[in-house]
DNA sequence: GAGTGGTCTAGACCACGAT
DNA sequence: TCGTGGTCTAGACCACTCG
């Protein structure tokens, strides 16, 4: 039986006091923040520790600057963490709105092409599909047609429906999920699509399709999840690396 | 004056030797790798350093497994890199197609409200504006509108008309460009992306809005950039990490 | 219980930016 | 020249998985 992760480790727990720095302003836009050999004393951790919470925060794109330079607060900087792929619920809340859903189908039916192949199912499997419509404030915002393995949405098919965090409640039932691949595009709306959106047909969604594993690198929910674009988009962080030659590596 | 950045750390060529592997098939997927002490004594590494690696490598999800378990080739994982977010030509290449070019238009312009607060510049503020229509196999592919500020820019105005990577351009011009924030969402087709991308007006389009920085942390380019989304997409990868309580940290 | 990865420490050297 | 962050090492302890 898997357990409960542990409680957060201190690299953890520094990133989310720095977090805070910044998000309450205490730390400004343009700031340069003490060295690393400065917050290793403050915090009485070693600089490998310091280093684990900054890369962290220079991943979200909160902190720039290298070799040489101090850390420093990026501008323009989200107060709020406002991190990649957050679960809808948890997202919206940073975005200070009200999320909301309606389930509207949740049944064992025969997997989908795309999804026997996601969940490495053999075809004509069966799963638990889930359909949702999630809002923001009340109004309709998403579209999710979920696909679960058995043995995880069976947990799913009847009393999930008043969840809001369907990996909290996963995880009270001893299933972590871990990791998650997302491809994101965009597509017209369907005929069912434009109806539940209260949009007209064909007009622009943007579709992110995910797949989920499992702490044993397991897939067990598929997902193509279709956003109004005027509500809602994806915010993303990368740092340009030069290409590695391959040049007569290993003796 | 801007240096080359230096050979290679050692960690990075370990993780494109490792990358190699996997890709090559040497490695297939739901093989369990070597542990991180036996790739230390393999490549006469600490494993500090293996870990480094691995951590690149599981961020790019062909990685999967925790603590207690050896790390495991993802099932689905792509030979190629596919990393998020690389330029278009590189992305390109990477993906087996050939990549292409036309540029429509190279003037030096007011900047729009959108550029000047990306690039925190003043109202009415003059910047370098290139549209450029972007191909792949010589099809009509993405529509790319960026403005860069005039320093960058004036290295643009004229003479890149054949240059492929505009990254490469300017870092032989001793100009860096270190990370990049991205939006993304869909946009229906304006009357000049229709005609351009050679699609119906109101067809949807994928369309990432990019700032990027050079490594001062100034702003230096932003643009919005259309794709056909029959043609592309992008792919993300994350995990799950539960969130830190924020309990008397610090006494 | 043995093996493994996650975390944390202490120290070192170097490349780079600022002065 | 000096302070800084990037890299790398060696060693330790613990939580977790697996047989």
């Amino acid at each position: 039986m898997s357990s409960q992760p542990g409680p957060p480790p201190l690299h953890r727990k520094l990133e989310a006091e720095l977090r805070s720095r910044i998000s309450t302003g205490r730390w400004r836009a343009g700031t340069s923040l003490p060295s690393e050999a400065a917050l290793s004393s403050e915090f009485g951790v070693s600089r490998g520790t310091v280093r684990q919470a900054l890369t962290s925060l220079r991943d979200e794109g909160l902190l720039f600057g290298g070799r040489g330079r101090r850390p420093t607060v990026r501008s323009g900087a989200k107060s709020q963490p406002l991190s990649t792929f957050l679960p809808f619920a948890e997202w919206a809340r940073q975005e200070n709105l009200n999320p909301g859903q309606r389930t509207l189908e949740a049944a064992r039916r025969e997997a989908s092409a795309e999804a026997c192949c996601a969940l490495e199912l053999p075809d004509g499997a069966f799963v638990v599909n889930i359909l949702r419509l999630r809002l923001l404030d009340g109004e309709a915002a998403m579209l999710e047609r979920s696909s679960f393995v058995l043995d995880v949405g069976r947990y799913l098919a009847d009393s999930h429906a008043g969840t809001e965090s369907i990996v909290e409640f996963l995880g009270e039932r001893g299933i972590w999920l871990e990791s998650a691949h997302h491809t994101v595009d965009a597509i017209a709306a369907s005929t069912a699509d434009a109806q539940l959106l209260g949009v007209d047909i064909g007009a622009p969604l943007l579709r992110e399709r995910r797949t989920t594993y499992d702490s044993g690198g397991r897939p067990v929910e598929y997902s193509d999840d279709r956003y109004l674009p005027t509500l809602t988009n994806f915010s993303i962080e990368n740092r340009v690396r030069g290409p590695v030659p391959l040049t007569g590596q290993r003796a």
